[in-house]
DNA sequence: TTTTTTATTGATTGACTAGTCAGTAAAAAC
DNA sequence: GTTTTTACTGACTAGTCAATCAATAAAAAA
């Protein structure tokens, strides 16, 4: 009945990260059990604990796969961007981009948040994204801000606070993308 | 043995809040008894549950005491204001309070986001926390900024975004509170 | 004084869940 | 052609936890 074939291992991990964010973003929880996502993917939970050794690890690599989405965003903002100026534009673009509020990724990036708090190594992933976030605008920043590095740092921060605050209201993606870009701008306009 | 008084309610309730908060703080994460918050509190799990009906009840009076703390220190900071332009600056103050990023504070923040995604009541409740920051702002800048509704939005994503990485990052508090206030500047300085 | 209300708990239940294990079977290595 | 590796699962274990209940007792109301 059970039929094995070689080289399943790549094709159930990703099924298995696929479904761990289709879970999160129904149950819009961590409150998830092994056994929803594995028969989601398709498998028993014994396999899933094969594969990832324990419930932690599927989470951890839900999460990377998410913040690797992410980065192929901002990636491809980057590359349109032609102006040194317009770089720090595309990286608010990326952050805003419509896979960013898919309703499951929300739900992601919201128990992300809620289980970094408690969980060193998820809180360790956290920190990457924020320093990436915080590099590429100051990188972006330099030669068109007066003080790259404070921008930088309010950028990000409002970055993520607009997100918060549009994904857990549903608004319009568009107004917090617009009021991030408008606050750039008056960063960059200011005279000192 | 047992050695009722009556008008124990109000102190049963305070009791489990505190201990609520406490064991949030703790665990660093809402996966917290009702068992570990009631010995905490000092009594059974039966009595618990018989003061709230749940322990989904338990943890939103948590929250609701969490965002009547943060209300009342906005409300000292306000009161501290002179001029007119120095009450935006106060509302940031008073979110960058010492008892803002208490740990079990900071605890209790992060889940409560990862909470609302899932849980509407809790949703409602962080509303109400965004509704009444965005309005204190608005009103506060109204006369000195260019344009309070846009600027009110701005900081308050400033203001959660920068909470959260400053929260998350054990980073010093005052640095949080000094971007923010640098950029409330900025916002108000410009010319448009 | 009897009844009702309020306060309280130990013990229990019923449901759920992460992780394990023994076993089946195909493919690959030797 | 035998052995080892990889793929896979049903059934089980051991533990947890929210919620309930039956019972005790003081205080308040009747």
């Amino acid at each position: 009945m059970a039929v094995p074939k070689v080289g399943m291992e790549p094709i159930r991990r990703s099924a298995l990260v696929q479904a761990t964010i289709a879970e999160i973003g129904a149950a819009g929880s961590l409150d998830v059990t092994v056994g929803q996502i594995a028969r989601r993917a398709g498998m028993s939970t014994a396999l899933a604990h094969h594969y990832f050794g324990g419930k932690d690890q599927i989470f951890l690599a839900a999460m990377r796969h998410i913040l690797t989405e992410y980065a192929t965003e901002v990636r491809a903002a980057l590359a349109k961007a032609t102006s040194h100026a317009d770089r720090a534009a595309a990286i608010v673009r990326g952050s805003f981009a419509q896979s960013c509020f898919a309703p499951a990724t929300i739900s992601a990036w919201m128990t992300f948040y809620g289980r970094a708090a408690s969980h060193p190594e998820t809180l360790r992933l956290l920190h990457l994204y924020q320093r990436r976030l915080r590099s590429n605008l100051t990188h972006a920043l330099r030669g068109v801000s007066a003080d790259p590095v404070n921008d930088a740092e309010t950028m990000a921060a409002l970055i993520d606070g607009l997100y918060l605050r549009a994904a857990l209201s549903g608004r319009d993606d568009h107004d917090a993308c617009d009021a991030a870009l408008r606050t750039l701008n008056t960063l960059i306009q200011r005279q000192s």
